[in-house]
DNA sequence: ATTAATATCTGAACGATGATCAGATTGAGA
DNA sequence: TCTCAATCTGATCATCGTTCAGATATTAAT
């Protein structure tokens, strides 16, 4: 019975990368970002305080490439989400639902997601993963939105959306028991501003 | 000439707290919260590492304190801005501007108002005047509405407004020259969708 | 005016962190 | 099998937040 995580038996761990990944989230969802740290992370893994660096660079890098990941994770359950409603205008209040649920029930993610100094924007992973949720809030508002709005219109739309769901979660704005109104109240009045 | 921005000459400061909050916000506005560090803004008020901690306990103290004067500036442009137009709805874009303005020019602030992890949101002084910006929103909003309009309609608009506009500065989703657009675009559907 | 109490600041310390670098270890391809 | 690149270690460095005893100044009380 070991106390560490992962074995050090190996002087080459195998696939630290992955490994470091979880370990940093599993560190942001119980301490938060004040308590992570590369060395905490490291211990976690079982693995020397530079090692990480090797694979990420710097903590910015890490906490990136975590970052990604819950990008991809969100756009996951937004999609989810969206399959169990067929009204359209349903869907975008559903999408926004998962959007809440990962912000709210995964703190550890919601806290560096859209942290734009802790995360390195540039990074292409980031980006794809990123642009990949933001997508499928568009797509969807598109749909829920009259044919007679044009595109100029529906960007705005979803980026306002958009916006204020992060905003909302981000400022801790949205009590529990009136969530599935608040959000619903959003989602309409916007889309009966734009019809 | 001396290199340091404060004397040293007498052992009692006179002001030290309103001086660290000062050179604490222009190290927030060079060097954003990254190169924050009590340190630093000791070095600046050319005192002890250790004197700010009396006045302000530790790091999250002083970054409140700024922070709290932020929303005091904030309140204060948004009150201005307002003051400009006569028409409601172009009152309350005002604001928008006035909370875009300050998020975009004064990125020190920006940086760490709304960022609860950095913050004591217990703290008396910040509730006040977080709370004072927020209820000049909530207040102009109202008057813009139509008098139909019941209470909980308003709360709700006021806190999705108001997410919205920290949404789009805090992902940075306005860009310059579609700002006056944009934030209008999401004003107007708002309030279309509450009349 | 003198003294006592209080507020303010110093200087040195402690533990922890991110980053760097030479060198050890391993795995993959020639 | 041998070579070379990839991977990881261990030690080091500068910096950070915080704490604490003690020095200095201000205020209040006598």
């Amino acid at each position: 019975m070991r106390s560490e995580t992962y074995s050090r038996d190996r002087y080459h761990h195998g696939n630290l990368p992955e490994v470091l990944i979880d370990e940093g989230s599993k560190v942001l969802a119980e301490k938060g970002i004040d308590g992570f740290s590369m060395r905490e992370v490291a211990r976690r893994a079982g693995v020397a305080v530079a090692a990480p660096s090797h694979h990420f660079g710097n903590a910015k890098g890490l906490l990136t490439a975590i970052a990604a990941q819950g990008f991809g994770k969100l756009a996951k359950n937004m999609e989810l989400a969206a399959t169990a409603s067929r009204d359209s205008e349903d869907r975008v209040v559903a999408m926004c639902q998962a959007y809440r649920a990962m912000g709210m029930s995964d703190p550890g993610y919601a806290a560096i997601m859209f942290r734009v100094e802790l995360v390195d924007e540039s990074d292409q992973r980031f980006q794809e993963q990123a642009a990949r949720a933001f997508g499928l809030f568009e797509e969807a508002l598109e749909r829920a939105a009259s044919r007679s709005v044009d595109a100029a219109q529906i960007s705005y739309a979803a980026r306002t959306l958009w916006a204020t769901m992060h905003g909302l979660v981000d400022l801790k704005m949205i009590k529990d028991q009136e969530a599935e109104e608040l959000i619903r109240f959003a989602v309409r009045t916007l889309l009966a501003g734009i019809r």
